[in-house]
DNA sequence: TTCATAAACGCAACTCATTTGCGTAAAAAA
DNA sequence: TTTTTTACGCAAATGAGTTGCGTTTATGAA
């Protein structure tokens, strides 16, 4: 079995050609919008499709949301281990270039004492310049 | 001359009534999105001039864009000086409960050295949990 | 104060990402 | 193999934000 398809069984998710596909094109992406996923994927032209397989593996945490910088929607798989509880306490970077975003495992967003009367519970770090590829 | 028609003034911008409407809410809000701005002012209730005002003022660094716990587009006004090049380097605290954000000018985004190859040129923290009125 | 003009307003219609409904197909469980 | 559950795919809806355009108004010069 290949490694997307072992991916989707340890998640408890279906072996449909798309969504082998998918984790398959999320193993090699940093990150991915439904439209980058359209252009690339040949099992499916749907987009509802594409949102639905999205939600399903956000709602099992083999995905995660990361910021985009055009305010879409944008997924990254999930790189320490397959729980829901795991943290995403990691940065990510937008490349103002490309538009790609990229998780920065070395970089922890910070933790921030309560202040000023907010109750603090999460932080999210967001670091914008250019990528490796685009300078 | 109000508070707020001084401020249009310096930002030169045109006084009107409901412009100078918008810039008593925003004094007294902590953000907004064109949708809290529609539900407050009675000057207008047409979506396209909230959001040509929002531009206008944007432009002019009046205000500036904070993050929006639904990823709409939410403006505060700009407290520290009036110019273009002030820095917005501070928080953004994300209200879990009320879905309000404010800026937290306490709390300055990290500064972060280049990392992997990326070239980071700017920072944004993101905070979230719950603000002093809903705790 | 009047006039010219540049900016602001308001209405209609559009764009485009994302969502919902629903009937059909296919995967997994029995 | 049959049943059950989930995924697919098409059409249509939603909703934030945008664009076009004709009209109105604020402002600054005459």
């Amino acid at each position: 079995m290949k490694k997307a398809e072992k991916i989707l069984k340890d998640f408890d998710l279906r072996k449909t050609n798309f969504r082998i596909e998918l984790v398959a094109l999320f193993l090699n992406s940093t990150s991915l919008t439904a439209d980058d996923i359209k252009e690339k994927i040949s099992a499916t032209k749907d987009k509802v499709t594409i949102y639905r397989a999205l939600e399903a593996f956000e709602k099992k945490c083999m995905i995660h949301r990361v910021p985009d910088k055009d305010n879409l929607i944008r997924y990254a798989i999930c790189q320490r281990n397959s729980s829901c509880s795991h943290d995403h306490n990691h940065a990510h970077f937008i490349c103002n270039v490309c538009a790609n975003t990229f998780c920065i495992e070395s970089i922890n967003t910070p933790i921030i004492k309560n202040e000023e009367g907010f109750n603090i519970k999460k932080s999210k770090l967001i670091l914008e310049g250019e990528c490796p590829s685009c300078q």
